[in-house]
DNA sequence: CATGAATGAGTTTTCATTCAT
DNA sequence: GATGAATGAAAACTCATTCAT
């Protein structure tokens, strides 16, 4: 019992000190020594509670998703009711996504890595594709809320996403100030929730 | 003479192999000798013409960076006179945009690849931003001629750059069909088109 | 606990594997993995104990200056007492030296190469900077015992440490008898022994 | 004809590369592109007249050697005459060795240099070997003609070359001022000048 | 379970040497 | 003769992984 519950500790404690790791260095030349060094573990430890490498990418991967749907799922409930419109559930995800992803610099650097690892991993791309696939989809529906056209509200939503993610690789790029992209971001999402009508 | 020609050639031989390198590995992973091996060369010439891998990637995305430039202003100067419309110059630029660059799953693969490359490497970082900028007042100034606004202009190039990179980035990972992100692209880009009046 | 042994031990066998080493190919031509076969190791355990060759060398050369300045005052303890005249005291230094350092071919050749060394880098230098500011020093005030002249007794000791380094290289390259250096030194040391009165 | 001396020209001005790099870098991390580039010609050339890097030092040697050779005789013909006293010709001797030798740091420290080259290179030995015993012999002769005794003159011939070699190892290493060493020089050599009577 | 010593494959880079032009 | 392109062997170093204690 207590057993699987230090598992999960020493696991966390893994994957969190991958994500300080990654804030330095790319994966590739992130080692195994140094996330053991941030996690404050001995090296060995890493390949008895992970098989490898990829491994704890993979899990840090899940954690990561896993935190940001939760916690998008939570401010949804907590910012909306059922009697919200549609305008004010769409302003409200602009919201979190805004301030939680696009313009949180860092985990747009971790997401680019992370895009370029899923381009020769399968595995990390499956999980990406989850991802924005699930994005998308929770996307289509609160747009689907207001413009009632399957086709349309899925191209919003998609194109909504590839916006987003476009200016998270630009900020990390471009190193604008967040005010920039914080206008630049409300400007373009006006539009959208103009179109909701 | 001849000399001069040699090397140019050995040299574009060589970012040439690097670029079949790319789609299939990442750079980190592709090693000197592999990228010998792709040119038909022994390794040892790569150090020959090149002060190491780094440059190799740098003047690679040199040439791809100059190619499409040139493309680009061939292209426009092909399908659009001075008598074109705002209208028909914005249409344009989308034509080309779409199929020679977003489209292009093997480009946008790379230029993942580059994007997470320079996340930690200024000199590709520094090449990127440059790209960016231009890609972006090369967009300012065919919309300015529409719509009258700096700060509008300027959102909406940063907007549509952000849109296509970040469907690139999506087709990469998503791996939609060529219809599919067509259609998406097309859509949005009707309505800037509207939106110039 | 154990542990802390275990390295030092490896330390160890491997400085005498470069011992071994050095005498029969110059430091630069000797590769780690040289080293590593002499000390009956894998190369990568010269890299799990030392950053790199370079400290490989330094540590070597710590090691001996330690042992001959521990065996120097060892000997000299055990060979003179309070009451020994000045002249006894020169007299038995020089007996260490000689037949513990100068007459050593071996060490002899090892140290012509670590001059050559000291001649590009400067930690070694530093080194080898130290090792003869002490030594002529040590004679100093062992000949001051004698001459009661401080600027005498400075340029007495340097040219000695210069006159048997001298023979040592001299040994090295002419390749005499141990008998011929020895009578040279012998007869030079009488003269200095004389010298004192 | 002139063939030849091209020839002997071009193998001068390598030499006089050679020179000027061993002031710079070890010989082992001298490169054939070092010398070539420093002598102004392509590095192909040096295998045309050089059957590698060894020839090239061993050739040097012979020049360096050659000309320290003739420079001492014509010094000790212009600064001596058959009317000398043996204490004047030393003191001649001692002139010379000192400012052009001993004294010359530069010269000292690509001596140290061969030195190290000569501990495992035959050739480079035997060539040092030469140099020493035609030194030894001169200066026994020299001091021969005071002494009037074969070994003892040959010890202090001896004794003198190898402190004036240990001198420069230790001018080389410890870098004291030009006063200091020749003071020291001049002490040592009063005392043998005293010794001839 | 934890530790850290050991392994060995793989990487970039340097360079003497060769050779076609 | 001169040039510089090409070769391939060898170097230092890194690191994921294994394993005995």
């Amino acid at each position: 019992m207590g057993r699987k519950i230090v598992q999960e500790e020493r696991r966390l404690q893994i994957i969190e000190a991958l994500y300080a790791c990654l804030l330095k260095k790319p994966f590739k030349e992130t080692s195994i020594k140094d996330i053991a060094r941030a996690a404050g573990v001995n090296h060995g430890v890493l390949h008895y509670y992970f098989t490898g490498k990829e491994e704890i990418l993979l899990t840090f991967l899940d954690h990561v998703i896993l935190k940001y749907k939760t916690d998008f799922y939570e401010y949804m409930a907590a910012h909306t009711t059922a009697e919200s419109t549609p305008r004010q559930v769409v302003s409200q995800m602009f919201n979190f996504v805004n301030h939680r992803i696009t313009l949180d610099r860092r985990l747009s650097r971790i997401f680019v890595e992370i895009w370029e690892i899923g381009l020769y991993d399968k595995k990390v791309r499956s999980k990406l594709r989850t991802v924005y696939e699930e994005w998308i989809e929770a996307a289509r529906e609160v747009i689907m809320r207001a413009v009632k056209n399957e086709t349309l509200a899925r191209r919003m939503s998609v194109s909504l996403v590839a916006f987003l993610e476009g200016m998270a690789m630009l900020s990390v790029i471009l190193e604008p100030t967040q005010a920039e992209s914080a206008e630049t971001l409300a400007a373009f999402q006006k539009r959208i929730i103009d179109m909701l009508g």
